[in-house]
DNA sequence: TTAGGGTTAG
């Protein structure tokens, strides 16, 4: 590097040159050279000569780095110089602490609170709340810092961290809230807020309102248009994504690595063939882009769900990164749909030897076996979970009431209401099976009897979800419900039957897509 | 010759 040449003829750098050479490496993310450089200046004790940039351009390399003990000894720094009551300093190692390696979230809100708050600390925050998934956390830190945060007022930084929140929890009513505020603001056409809201609509399973959002947008960069594109993709939109794709090109840009994820995708969602092929040899010809484990997955996604197995497994051979376990999860998926038990039993052996202790492959496995009444083998598999001791994170499904975010697992009966829910799904249950509702037991995981199956079905969370929601919700009102595995097949046939009888419009966000139940008919029109 | 926070996949 000439830069370090040059700064090491110099004979006695001063700050401002130390600092000019480590944001350097920053930049060329050499982070450990440039830590070293500020490693040597703890060590000299020559803290007098380390000034306020040069303890920033410090805690945003250590940000980059895997390396707590970076952080504190900087953060030792900082109170012996004096630094501690700098806003600017401190909300950097703010974001350090979260951000580097450790994510040490509780560390960053400790120093959040100990801290004198400027806007920027109060965003970051929030930002770092809503990017590690902890929705009601940076929910309820906007609100506070409206409330009670010494006159600071929200800017487009704040709105579209709180987007990103209300995106994740799939929080509607918060959600058009915060919409309402960037109208008032007059910040639609900002790109990283429109963006935000096209995103917090697609997710909320508004995806009209999602195309409005982003028509608003002036200068629409590729996140926008990836963002539209998932959005029409996650709701099975698959021309109109495609279409998207078209004017994006059309407009000038040009895709990228994600761009083709989200197209990819959205063409399997769809179920469309043809075109996921002809824009997975054009992303490679036309574009340069060499294919990714990302977009193997959504090829075999495509291909497994649509029947061609055999083509999904060769293009697993032929691929020329390492398949992960993602991979061999798609084409499991896919040999449950098909009633691929050899294949199926391939894939689990591949998977099993990248990663074993996720308790999902298992339960797939298994409910393969269940479906092809094998219950000797469902037996077997239970057996494993045990003795490999597998958890299983629960499933859960979500539904927003005036604000506030109820979460019903399988089974659940912690809620005030439990009693009162499930009479009220004894009932819709009779009058679904009077319309000609069969429950699907095949998707019941153990080996019961027949009965037993039926009231293993009827606990499913997003049935306990939806009879909360029908008894509690505005009537005529959309209900939206969000779910943190997959549907299963009985529950997606029971929604079909409850928007025929309640005539109530249902739309489930599961863990990869949404699904519109109107009038006894899905969106998917039953291809998931 | 340096400086803190936000948006796209799965």
């Amino acid at each position: 590097m000439d830069a370090r040449r040059a700064f090491d003829e110099i004979p006695d750098p001063n700050p401002v040159i130390v600092t000019a050479m480590a944001s350097g490496y920053v930049r060329n993310n050499l982070v450990y050279h440039s830590l070293e450089l500020f490693r040597a200046m703890i060590a000299s004790d020559s803290a007098s000569v380390v000034d306020e940039a040069a303890a920033l351009v410090a805690f945003s390399a250590s940000a980059r780095v895997p390396d707590r003990g970076v952080t504190a000894s900087l953060h030792a720094l900082i109170a012996k110089i004096g630094f501690e009551r700098n806003a600017g300093v401190v909300n950097t190692m703010l974001d350090s602490y979260a951000k580097g390696g450790s994510r040490d979230l509780e560390v960053a809100r400790k120093v959040f609170d100990t801290m004198e708050r400027d806007v920027v600390s109060w965003n970051s925050m929030i930002a770092l709340y809503a990017q590690n998934g902890m929705s009601a956390e940076a929910i309820g830190l906007y609100s506070k810092m409206l409330n009670v945060g010494g006159g600071i007022k929200c800017n487009a930084v704040a709105l579209s961290a709180v987007l990103l929140a209300c995106a994740h929890a799939g929080a509607i009513q918060t959600g058009k809230r915060i919409h309402n505020q960037v109208v008032r603001m007059g910040l639609e056409e900002n790109v990283y807020v429109g963006t935000s809201v096209v995103d917090m609509y697609s997710k909320c399973g508004r995806v009209e309102m999602a195309s409005r959002a982003f028509r608003k947008i002036k200068e629409k960069n590729i996140l926008s248009w990836s963002a539209m594109i998932t959005g029409y993709g996650m709701h099975g939109r698959g021309q109109e994504a495609l279409e998207i794709f078209t004017e994006m090109k059309r407009s000038g840009l040009r895709p990228n690595y994600i761009t083709f994820i989200s197209v990819l995708a959205a063409c399997s969602h769809a179920g469309l063939l043809d075109e996921g092929r002809y824009w997975y040899n054009a992303m490679k010809q036309e574009f340069g882009i060499e294919a990714g484990v990302e977009h193997y997955g959504c090829m075999v996604d495509l291909l497994g769900r649509a029947g061609c197995l055999d083509e999904a497994y060769s293009l697993i051979k032929e691929m020329k990164v390492k398949p992960d376990a993602a991979i061999w999860g798609a084409l499991l998926s896919a040999c449950r749909i098909h009633k691929n038990v050899e294949l199926a039993e391939m894939s689990v052996k591949r998977l099993f030897e990248l990663d074993a202790s996720n308790s999902g492959y298992y339960v797939l496995l298994s409910n393969i076996y269940a479906e092809a009444g094998m219950w000797k083998d469902v037996e077997r598999i239970r057996l494993l979970v045990k003795t490999r001791r597998i958890e299983k994170p629960p499933g859960y499904s979500s539904f927003e009431l005036k604000g506030k975010i109820y979460l019903f697992y399988v089974g659940d009966k912690s809620h005030p209401q439990h009693i009162e829910i499930y009479s009220y799904l004894e009932k819709l249950l009779e009058r679904m099976q009077e319309a000609g509702y069969v429950p699907n037991t095949g998707s019941v995981l153990h080996d019961l009897d027949e009965e037993e199956k039926e009231s293993a079905l009827r606990i499913h969370s997003e049935k306990l979800a939806v009879a909360f929601a029908l008894m509690n919700s505005v009537p005529r009102s959309v209900i939206h419900i969000i779910k943190n595995l997959r549907v299963c097949s009985d529950c997606h046939t029971a929604m079909k039957f409850i928007t025929k009888i309640t005539e109530r419009e249902i739309i489930i966000r599961d863990l990869q897509r949404f699904h519109h139940f109107k009038d006894g008919l899905c969106s998917c029109r039953d291809y998931w």
